[in-house]
DNA sequence: CCCATTAGATACGCATCCGTAGCTTATGAG
DNA sequence: CTCATAAGCTACGGATGCGTATCTAATGGG
């Protein structure tokens, strides 16, 4: 028998990436510790020794697979740092991570609890991300006027990555990101 | 006992609603015959005299849902019809056939029969939405550049009432929405 | 090398949903 | 009033997930 046994963090790693796989596949409602173990090839009892439920163990994994790279800004010009913030973001959304995290925000309704442990244990010590990381700097160093950062015009950039997205069933390519950058963000800043 | 039995339209219309509050309360991944039946207050029998699985009668309960109001451009003012048209978008999103069908893009590739039965019978007969109809309007009446409306442009409005509404889990206000239009759609089009 | 730890395998009773079958009975058209 | 239609009810065997119990055997610390 090839009978080489996982313990420890090797386990752990394998469980944490079947359970990312899963909510990719199966979607957070078809969640269960039968398909989390079948997938990982373990036994339930393994999964049921750490964890109470299948959404406990979806938060640990979520915990270790954060975080994520933050921009910053390099380019000393705001067009070019904006595309690599919202090329981060890209980057980002075809992970299985990332996945599961979109599956989360849109049936926030349905699992609040989910939701919650998501913002306290993962986002909240966390500030903003991509866009306004870049969008504070230049604000910071007086080569952007403060006054256009407001709650809308934070966010112009990665709702709009995020709208494509959903449209197209394909995150937006690097021409696409520049020309929300050239065609929405920038004039909204005055720019 | 109080046997006032339903038939015809009246039963239909009855389990369509129960299929709708299903998906909004269970989810895609949990929507059932059973859940169906045990909502309608019908039998499970008489779904299968109908329709062959869940999402059947899911996409032809969506059908009924539709059409839905399309804004027309009656302010002579393009400010005013914007938030208009974006009012008309936020209204939609709190019904249960809207909830069903964000409910559908956003598992898209999990389950996609259900999206492109979505896209065949309800919206691809249907043109642009929203934003873009007053946008085509007032470009159409020479009263705005036409070059400025691009994919991205036109979609401004609708990505900012989706990713604030998915952000703090509530429909934009009235006040937010005057500042989608203000702050990052109007200064797009050059205004 | 010994042995405590723990991964792994199997099985259990319970619950839910599946899709179908067979039946009773309310309903409305004629 | 009669009767074809269809709603409603109950029950079935099969499948799957639940959470737990009970083993076995691989592993690595001492």
């Amino acid at each position: 028998m090839a009978t080489e046994r996982r313990r420890g963090e090797v386990l752990i790693r394998a469980i944490h990436e079947a359970v990312l796989a899963e909510v990719v596949e199966a979607g957070l409602g078809q969640l269960t510790m039968e398909g989390i173990a079948r997938r990982a090839a373990t036994a339930k009892t393994v999964l049921y020794r750490r964890w109470a439920t299948p959404f406990e163990l979806l938060i640990d994994a979520l915990g270790e697979a954060y975080p994520v790279e933050v921009p910053t800004p390099a380019a000393d010009d705001l067009r070019t740092d904006l595309i690599a913030a919202l090329t981060l973001l890209t980057d980002w959304m075809v992970t299985p991570a990332a996945t599961a995290v979109m599956a989360i925000t849109s049936e926030r309704e349905r699992y609040p609890e989910l939701a919650e442990a998501l913002w306290g244990k993962v986002f909240d010590p966390r500030g903003g991300t991509f866009t306004t990381t870049v969008l504070r700097w230049y604000a910071a160093h007086g080569r952007l006027d403060p006054a256009r950062l407001t709650p809308i015009t934070t966010q112009i950039g990665e709702a709009l990555v995020f709208k494509l997205a959903i449209d197209n069933a394909r995150t937006p390519s690097v021409e696409e990101v520049a020309a929300i950058v050239d065609e929405a963000l920038l004039p909204a800043l005055g720019l």
